[in-house]
RNA sequence: GCCGGAGUGGCGAAACUGGCAGACGCGCUGGACUCAAAAUCCAGUGAGGUUCACCCCUCGUGUCGGUUCGAUUCCGACCUCCGGCACCA
């Protein structure tokens, strides 16, 4: 079949509406107090080079709630910028010479000119990259006012070391051990560096968790497991003195949370960087060979360390500790597995109760005491268990303890340490401050300067930003980059003007990602990193999207800085994202699309075959957005037809159905009243899909089959399908079937325009409106019309379905009991038995048990 | 290893609060249109059994078990895959 209408093109059609969105100014927003914001916000860029299906698929998340709030009349927000410093940049820089700005700036045009013509509702105006000097310099001044309030500090920390490349490698360049360029093996070092003290907010973090209402559940499970908070006891082991009778002084301290299974404690475990350990080590036989072992140690792989991904190792000191309750010398071990960021760096080991130390036990032949009996089982012995019990019971073999239960000694145990001075309770978290220095160039410097008489001394804000200074040549060898030019790191002291160095490391990446969010409501402001009614205006965040990956370090560092900015009286809100949406990842070959793994989907080829309504209604409509897939491109051409199909059915009834009359000036048969309630029925669920429960691929179902819907309608009512050139003696269409035509028609086109906007903008002037979608405003449904007469209840007898009921929707259940009782599908499951019960659940089911 | 997820037709998925498993789409099959093809429009499509046909029956949501009148949904154990584990972003 033929129509006397244009074929859908929508490379045409998509140049038109992003060209007159520019021209118009259509996405940019200032701040208007007689309007409700909204802040839609999906998770800023990393300039890798290309855009990829994954990210198209996260930005199509927010454009779809952004254009639907606008619709609803709402004052959006909704920008985008670069996570622009990083990594990849350098290396870059080390493998093709290619400067990392030059590098950076590019891919962000290239990347740019991708997000363009997908037609993403930004407001491109407010635009940021992070390794501009007008946003660095605000991370800097951030780090000043931390540093003024002690939330910056400098200590020693541990880094992954390259011998042959003399040079700090990050974990990604650790590969099985060794160096990702060399492929030597990777050791530790330890370097200065400064560090944010976001343990001051644990607990507030932790609280403020709790209020997080609209946050995925999963999310704020892993958010509290990473900070996690123990209640435990801090217990001092004293040092029995050595064979020469030296002692070490001060006692060992360790952190337990199983205070009650101390009198199983069969030996003292340190991490290799404890400091004892290297004070042991002078009065063994062989320091030399002691510190060997303690030097392998400490070298190993820190990733797989910190994530447990060795063999469990140790060695005995030879040193005795005594166990504080009973008095017991205990043998000192260092171990591998002990952490020193974690706790005190200590550990008592009880291997009856904890599988890390059984596994430690058995190894070593350390004995196994079994000191908490599980109740109600037969007695465990140490020398036959074949795991640690590590569930509460009931203490034995404890001294005055035994006999109690764990809940009750944990507490009275704690009370008792602390009556005897040998410990205290303590709260201990698994989170650790935040560790910010990079001994690399692509990054915001430090504002640091160290002089040999006055210390460790602040940038004064005047002298903002301290610029990256141009360095040509990248090696990927050696300290940080700075520290190579000399013009950067000589500087003269802000104290007493005497010659002075600076630091040459730069910040992680994660600054710049904590607060940008709040730079986008004042990207111009040269005075201040943003003017706080303007974020008191926008913020916080009413909706935030982005990949799961994010779950933990970059949403709970943006917590922290909100919480520090609140604390600075910058802004007024103390979490900075009310909705978070975690997009599943999109996979190729069952991997993460990244540029490293070579398997991103580039979605140009796609925007030219099918344009970019096509590609960003598939990915809306393949699955939902938490939702992990595989990608495939098998369904683009389905996308591509449905909105031909779209385009096909509004282009015919614009062009060839005479005028609809208003609905009001009609009388409708069935036929019109079963439309209108597919209509609004799918105004209800394309609504609540939307932006209620954002199931954003129902929402297009629900949108397919209205279509499907409003096809079979106009064809039996001869409207707009059939040329009526090419039957001119066929009756013309009712007026009433026209006006509902055209009333599910019209809510069709807006319903679709978040999520193919041109196309919708471009059939939404077909039919007459001149001023766009968003003044149109979203349609409303009407419960009148959505409320069905007549329903199927499906009829069980013991639970399995056996018969279906069309009954009118107010039937009573004494009437559906009866009427399924006497289906005679539901005599024959019935026959020879006794029906004990008749379950009704008026509108949805009838289920008859019978035994 | 630890923490958090996911698993449903040939494929992507739906089932929102424990109530008809498989909506919608892809693919495939058939029909209409066409000289023919493409495009388009219409119809069918979980597996097996039974039947001329309509009906109807059995099985079926990773595996095994449990709770319930009723389980994709709740509980327990396990398998596989994915994300995070603090210097990839």
């Amino acid at each position: 079949m033929t129509y006397p209408v244009r074929d859908y093109d929508p490379q045409a059609i998509e140049k038109k509406w992003q060209q007159r969105w520019r021209d118009t100014r259509a996405f940019e927003v200032s701040e208007d107090p007689d309007r409700p914001k909204f802040y839609c916000l999906v998770m800023f860029a990393y300039p890798s080079g290309h855009a990829h299906v994954g990210h198209v698929r996260n930005y199509m998340i927010g454009d779809v709630v952004a254009r639907t709030r606008r619709m609803r009349g709402y004052n959006v927000l909704h920008p985008f910028g670069w996570d622009a410093f990083g990594l990849p940049a350098e290396n870059a820089a080390i493998k093709h010479g290619t400067h990392p700005e030059r590098w950076t700036l590019d891919n962000i045009a290239h990347m740019k000119g991708q997000l363009q013509r997908l037609g993403i509702s930004y407001a491109w105006e407010r635009e940021i990259a992070t390794c501009r000097r007008d946003y660095y310099k605000w991370n800097q001044w951030l780090f000043l006012r931390m540093f003024e309030r002690g939330l910056a500090y400098r200590q020693r920390s541990t880094v992954n070391w390259c011998s042959s490349c003399e040079t700090v490698l990050a974990n990604e360049q650790v590969v099985d051990g060794a160096c990702w360029r060399c492929d030597t093996a990777v050791g530790a070092r330890d370097l200065n560096q400064w560090f944010f003290r976001i343990t001051h907010y644990a607990d507030a973090l932790l609280q403020g968790a709790e209020g997080l209402e609209q946050w995925p559940e999963q999310v704020l499970t892993m958010q509290r497991n990473w900070i996690g908070r123990s209640h435990g006891a801090r217990l001092r082991f004293a040092v029995v003195p050595g064979e020469q009778q030296e002692s070490v002084g001060d006692p060992i301290e360790v952190f337990t949370t199983r205070i009650d299974t101390i009198y199983g404690a069969t030996a003292v475990l340190l991490a290799p960087e404890h400091p004892l350990a290297d004070r042991f080590a002078a009065s063994t036989a062989d320091p030399q060979a002691f510190r060997a072992r303690l030097d392998r140690f400490r070298s190993l792989d820190r990733t797989a360390r910190t994530t447990g991904q060795i063999e469990k190792e140790g060695f005995d000191t030879g040193r005795r500790a005594l166990n504080p309750f009973t008095a017991e010398p205990v043998p000192i071990w260092i171990a591998n597995f002990v952490l020193a960021e974690y706790g005190t760096g200590a550990i008592m080991s009880v291997p009856a109760h904890d599988q890390r130390d059984f596994e430690f036990a058995r190894k070593y032949d350390l004995p196994v005491r079994v000191v908490v009996q599980p109740a109600g089982e037969p007695p465990l012995q140490g020398d036959a268990l074949e795991a640690a019990a590590a569930a509460h019971g009931v203490l034995v073999d404890s001294g005055p303890f035994s006999g109690q239960p764990s809940a009750q000694a944990i507490p009275a145990m704690t009370q008792a340490a602390e009556e005897r001075g040998i410990g205290r309770g303590e709260v201990q978290f698994r989170l650790r401050d935040w560790g910010i220095s990079r001994q690399r160039y692509w990054g915001t410097p430090i504002p640091i300067i160290y002089c040999d008489d006055c210390g460790t001394q602040p940038v004064p804000d005047a002298d903002l930003p301290v610029e990256l200074p141009a360095v040509e040549q990248f090696t990927g060898r050696g300290d940080s980059p700075l520290a190579e030019v000399p013009e950067f790191v000589a500087t003269t002291c802000p104290g007493c003007g005497g010659p002075a160095r600076r630091e040459t490391d730069t910040m992680d990446t994660f600054v710049d990602s904590s607060w940008y969010f709040y730079r986008y409501c004042d990207p111009h402001n040269d005075e201040r990193p943003f003017d706080p009614p303007k974020v008191a205006y926008w913020g916080p965040i009413d909706f935030y999207s982005g990949g799961i990956e994010h779950a933990i370090l970059h949403l709970i560092y943006s917590r922290f800085f909100c919480r520090v900015l609140n604390d600075l009286g910058l802004v007024e809100h103390d979490e900075p994202f009310t909705r978070l949406l975690t997009q599943g990842m999109v996979l190729r070959n069952g991997a993460v699309m990244s540029k490293s793994r070579g398997n991103v989907v580039d979605p140009d080829d796609m925007l030219a075959t099918f344009g970019a309504d096509t590609l960003r209604l598939y990915e809306m409509f393949v699955a939902p957005p938490e939702r992990e897939i595989e990608w495939t491109d098998a369904g683009l051409e389905g996308s591509f037809r449905f909105l031909g199909r779209v385009w096909r059915l509004v282009s015919a009834f614009c062009e060839t159905a005479p005028p609809a009359p208003a609905l009001d000036a009609v009388s409708l048969e069935a036929a019109d009243r079963a439309l209108r309630r597919r209509t609004h029925d799918t105004i209800r669920r394309v609504t609540s899909d939307i932006d209620v429960r954002i199931h954003l691929n129902t929402a297009v179902s629900g949108l397919m089959e209205l279509v499907n819907e409003l096809y079979g309608f106009c064809a039996r009512e001869r409207i707009g399908v059939d040329s009526p050139a090419a039957d001119a003696s066929a009756p013309p269409p009712r007026p009433a079937a026209l006006a509902v035509a055209r009333e599910g028609i019209e809510a069709l086109v807006l319903m679709l325009s978040p999520f193919a906007p041109h196309l919708a903008e471009e059939l939404w002037e077909a039919l007459g409106h001149g001023d766009g979608v968003v003044a149109a405003g979203w349609p409303d449904y009407n419960p009148e019309a959505v409320r069905a007469e007549e329903m199927v209840v499906p009829v069980q007898v013991n639970g399995r379905l056996r018969a279906r009921l069309t009954v009118a929707v107010d039937t009573p259940r004494e009437t559906l009991e009866k009427m399924a009782v006497e289906h005679p599908h539901v005599g024959a499951h019935t026959a020879g038995k006794r029906i004990t019960k008749v379950i009704v659940v008026p509108r949805r089911l009838v289920n008859v048990v019978a035994r």
